[in-house]
DNA sequence: TTGTACGCGTTATCAT
DNA sequence: ATGATAACGCGTACAA
């Protein structure tokens, strides 16, 4: 029909809109929106341009989509780990919540390093994302300028910000902004004060990776411990490596030598939980009638194991949807009624403890 | 200097290229050139280039680039699950292989379910990634047309292509091209050889999810079954659901009612086997003396709990690293010297078979 | 080694 | 409701 609709093949050898358009025997802006805003176009035409797009298989180019809206529907995560359940659960969540309408969503793993999220945040700011999700309050001076000069909403996931929740905060450079999670600072005190009320009086605290999460949930646990009356720092053994089920299995090892009158061990996490009680096992150690042990999570083998693991259930899955619920509404401009969502946790009272 | 350099402030309120050459007082080539091939210009106009764009805070445009350049520096990456251990040492391997070099990882999450995966990849297609890493062999038709029709690279996961291994294929749809992995049914084959070596003689099946993996270690069971003489199919149990640490307790109870003659069990994954040694643990049926189990994949806690898990150690972060660089060897033009790499299994004899 | 003109495929804008 | 045109920001293909 039209005089100079181009029929050469492209460098990319994908069709285009404008084919389509031509195929169709309409314009390349009415092909577009029967595309994108069907309800914009008339039901004759919308019908046309779906079996063109069918005959000849088009894909549009999100690429080029994206340069001349100037907006992406891309949203980057950056996550400390993937081999964590705790944050491919949280991935569940944002790709539920996202994926159907229409995001494409940049997964960085971070590996607990700053550098890390610093050099993947540059990389996927290039691909000018419509908003990030972080994990966690506490980033680099580096980091925090570049997401301050990105200009971009941020939701920050697993903890809460100003933590006004009872407690004063824990410490150093939390971010402000919307934040959706939990008090981990208050599920370590949660978690402490139930062995206290247990009656276990040499209560041990086993860390790793000295992430913020891991930090916070310790500071719980000094609270409780000093209001007590019980804090002694000789308890507490914290290590930088990253956490393990043989990490936790060797740690156990240390306090036993170091501070043999320990009889509960509060771990950062289930990792570290069960390698602890697998390594009691080896040794012939009665959990809990001689050591009680405790974790946080509440991972899948942690309540099937024998004995089955006292733990901290994290609602992780709703953790990232409702983190990426929150950011949706404020990329579409809307005010959403809370931008601190806290969405608590539960202990989980079983046999190690 | 140039006359007519516009200084507007752009859209997407980024910092162009054009601005940054104009700081830098270049023209647009060159200072994409001092960017992205540095080597090829003068060291002072490249410290020029590289000083305007510290102060603007340039952040390239990927979208533009992409457009520009008909090459995405994307790649698309489908698994059938991230809660899965397996998978999320598959990808750590790709990401390692792929990110130093730019390249930007699209991770789609098919939820084993054929529709989700001709559903991401229709979405990530758009994004014109320059190659595609997928799990298994065996695809629907829609998906493997897709494929066909995108033209791109790909470069399948966790299984032999062609299946040449000694044994025939096991079944259906397999498509050909590159493939990083080893033989499933070799491995499923292996361990039953195993089983029926240590002596057992009623040896049972416990599969779940019914993926392609599955499938073929199942195969690879009953040809080792076969052989020996002591096949029975009443010792298989096969469900469809996804499999975890609950549905293998649950499962031992329907095996042990049904079968309970059954000296051995062969979990078609270490999440089974596992469920299934604590059920025992709960039972009071001592493994292995009344029962062996044995899994497929050598999680961590496997090596750890008590008994140990005997089972199949897999080369997972090697597949995807191996893999991706496979993939980015075509995109690059080259020839690869082999385009099917079995990278093996390793049998891990255990406390529990 | 450096610069110029143009095109990549799509959507926004503004007409009709 | 539909269509023509101009960006969007960058790299390719040349020319200088």
């Amino acid at each position: 029909m039209s005089k100079a609709q181009t029929q050469r093949t492209r460098a990319s050898g994908r069709v285009t809109l404008a084919e389509v358009a031509a195929r169709a025997g309409v314009g390349t802006m009415t092909a577009s929106r029967a595309i994108s805003q069907p309800e914009m176009v008339s039901p004759a035409l919308r019908a046309r341009v779906g079996q063109a797009v069918a005959e000849l298989g088009y894909v549009p180019n999100r690429a080029a989509r994206a340069l001349a809206s100037a907006r992406s529907k891309v949203i980057v995560v950056l996550v400390p780990s993937l081999s964590n359940a705790v944050f491919t659960d949280v991935l569940a969540g944002i790709q539920d919540a996202l994926e159907p309408d229409g995001y494409q969503i940049l997964i960085g793993n971070t590996r607990y390093s700053d550098a890390e999220e610093e050099k993947l945040l540059n990389t996927y700011l290039q691909s000018s994302p419509d908003g990030i999700l972080l994990s966690g309050l506490t980033h680099s001076r580096q980091v925090t300028e570049l997401l301050a000069s990105s200009k971009l909403p941020i939701v920050s996931m697993m903890d809460l910000a100003g933590a006004p929740d009872g407690q004063p905060a824990a410490s150093s450079t939390t971010t402000a902004g919307m934040s959706v999670g939990f008090s981990q600072l208050q599920a370590g005190y949660t978690m402490t004060r139930y062995l206290l009320d247990k009656g276990y009086k040499r209560i041990g605290f086993m860390g790793a990776q000295r992430d913020e999460r891991t930090l916070k949930r310790l500071e719980g646990y000094r609270r409780a411990l000093q209001e007590a009356g019980s804090y002694d720092p000789r308890l507490e053994t914290m290590v930088a490596d990253p956490s393990t089920i043989a990490l936790g299995a060797e740690l156990l090892g240390r306090m036993l030598s170091s501070t043999p009158d320990c009889d509960a061990i509060f771990c950062c996490n289930d990792d570290l939980a069960q390698g602890a009680i697998f390594q009691c096992q080896r040794r012939g150690i009665a959990v809990p009638r001689q050591l009680a042990i405790c974790g946080f999570n509440d991972l899948p083998v942690s309540a099937w194991m024998n004995p089955s693991v006292t733990t901290i259930a994290t609602p992780r899955y709703r953790v990232g949807f409702e983190a990426a619920q929150l950011l949706r509404a404020v990329i579409r401009g809307e005010t959403p009624a809370a931008t601190r969502i806290d969405l608590g946790f539960t202990l989980m009272a079983r046999e190690s403890a």
